[in-house]
RNA sequence: GUGGUUGUAGCUCAGCUGGUUAGAGCGCUGGAUUGUGGUUCCAGAGGUCGCCGGUUCGAACCCGGUCUUCCACCCCA
């Protein structure tokens, strides 16, 4: 009996329609990185397990996708492991791998393999799928691209705002107005960590943070509380909460709240020289924005952290992120190399753009022109004329049966071929071949030995 | 990982307090129309009611389990 087909939760296939449109963010979002002088690599889909283990905190180890050793992995636990019943002693015993489940961390670990055949400053763009054992949602998938410019090897901050530049060039591009470049900086929050002595909660502080806009500030408070945050803390916390006005007036609190954190003003001092320039430069589409509770859930960034938000009224999760992060390659042993690179969302991206309508209508034709066939003697004139036209460089293609003539228009009317051919008996004495436009139905005769005539004409 | 939700034809969905042969629209196939598609008309095909088990004389409907969908939390692109 036939097994039902499925696949697996959180997966998807894609029609050709659907590639399209992938392939045409892919496309933009590719140009920009060229343009703005990134170089593509690829890494594995699957690392080794420890070397993912540990970089994305205690509920991203939980996300990641094990993969089971071959053979008979389960002999060769020990009995005391075995029956311990501990995934997270188990699990190290039993998976020595694991599938991919940023693109950054990968690429920390290819920077220091590769150290000394690369020269830095290195700009690198990654665009490729990730794994998340995460629950599905809108979304949200368990298998989905991230496309992803890194540098490393460079401190300056006008790399930070490059990334602004390169985020607001790709939206501006793909026609997605009113994007929110939202910013942050992670030694503001140490900073603030820092002097209502929290230091040691940071993450803590900062994930319950971040949810201000979302839960209000009373569940905020509530939460940090429960953390272990004291109340006395929360309160030297307060002129967070009502953080308001331009950025240089948030700023201008922030350096009051900081006033004893040398990190802290650090901090503010880096936001603003990269509000300032952006200020100066200007933005095409995008808006850059400071929000001080803007956390990100990833402990390894260290400075500057960004999120982009759809436009208003889009019911979207963040659709691109990113950060500074000044030591991830020291867990793999090379020390002082800063690092700072953006992402993409690009499922998150499409469903955006598909909500708003903003694909090109162009993306439907898949096919230029279709030949219909007539039967053997009129089809291989209409197979030289077909292929006559593909080294014209237009996509044609010839019914491959002599089926009802209905049914061949039917079919090119489907397929949404703008343009049909029709080279039956009569036009096969005459020398020519008639042109059918499907959208407004007139028809126009060429000769066949010019079809470039007809080529360049609905070119 | 926690709580909830969904599943009936290819698609979107009806289906009453459990009761005979489970319906509609769209789509599909054929015909009206053997060189003219989109519109119209006619006819037809297509369903283990997600899956497994239970209750019952009888289950699409009630109960349990499981998978899936979507949502909230957690977290995140």
């Amino acid at each position: 009996m036939a097994q039902k087909p499925s696949i697996p939760k959180g997966t998807r296939d894609f029609s050709p329609a659907e590639v399209a449109k992938r392939n045409y963010i892919i496309q933009i979002i590719k140009k920009h990185f060229k343009t703005y002088g990134f170089q593509p690599i690829e890494t594995p889909s699957f690392e080794n397990f420890d070397t993912l283990m540990g970089k994305y905190g205690e509920e991203g180890d939980r996300l990641i996708f094990k993969i089971l050793n071959s053979g008979d992995f389960i002999s060769k636990v020990d009995d005391v492991t075995y029956s311990s019943k501990k995934s997270g002693s188990l699990t190290p015993k039993i998976s020595d791998k694991a599938l991919r489940y940023d693109l950054t961390v990968p690429f920390a670990r290819y920077v220091v393999m590769h150290q000394n055949e690369i020269d830095f400053p290195f700009k690198r763009y990654q665009i490729q799928p990730v794994w998340r054992a995460d629950r599905p949602q809108k979304g949200r998938f368990r298998e989905f691209y991230q496309c992803d410019a890194d540098v490393v090897g460079a401190n300056s901050l006008l790399q930070e705002v490059e990334f602004v530049q390169l985020y607001d060039a790709v939206f501006t591009d793909l026609g997605l107005k009113g994007t929110t470049v939202k910013i942050n900086n992670r030694k503001v929050l140490s900073g603030i960590a820092e002097v209502i002595g929290a230091k040691h909660l940071l993450i803590d502080f900062t994930v319950a943070l971040d949810k201000l806009d979302k839960i209000g500030e009373e569940k905020v408070k509530a939460e940090m509380l429960e953390k272990g945050i004291s109340e006395n803390a929360i309160a030297k916390a307060q002129p967070l909460f009502g953080m308001s006005g331009s950025a240089s007036e948030q700023l201008g609190q922030l350096k009051d709240l900081l006033t004893d954190s040398e990190i802290g003003l650090e901090g503010v001092a880096e936001l603003e020289e990269i509000l300032n320039t952006i200020d100066t430069i200007g933005l095409q589409s995008a808006k850059l924005e400071l929000d001080v509770t803007l956390a990100r859930g990833l402990n390894y960034y260290t400075g500057a952290i960004f999120e982009v938000a759809a436009p208003d009224g889009v019911k979207m999760g963040s659709i691109g992120g990113g950060g500074r992060y000044d030591d991830l390659t020291g867990i793999f042993g090379l020390k002082d190399v800063s690092g700072v690179g953006i992402s993409f969302g690009l499922d998150r991206i499409y469903l955006v753009l598909e909500e708003l309508d903003l694909f090109p209508k162009s993306l439907d034709i898949s096919l230029d022109v279709l030949c219909l066939n007539f039967g053997d003697r009129e089809g291989l004139a209409s197979l030289k004329l077909v292929s006559a036209l593909r080294n014209l460089g237009l996509r044609a293609d010839l019914y491959p049966t002599a089926a009802k003539f209905q049914k061949q228009l039917k079919y090119a009317n489907k397929r949404g071929v703008p343009y049909v051919i029709l080279l039956g008996e009569k036009e096969l004495t005459e020398g020519t071949f008639v042109v059918k436009n499907m959208e407004t139905g007139d028809q126009k005769a060429y000769t066949l030995e010019n079809a470039t005539e007809f080529a360049a004409e609905i070119n």
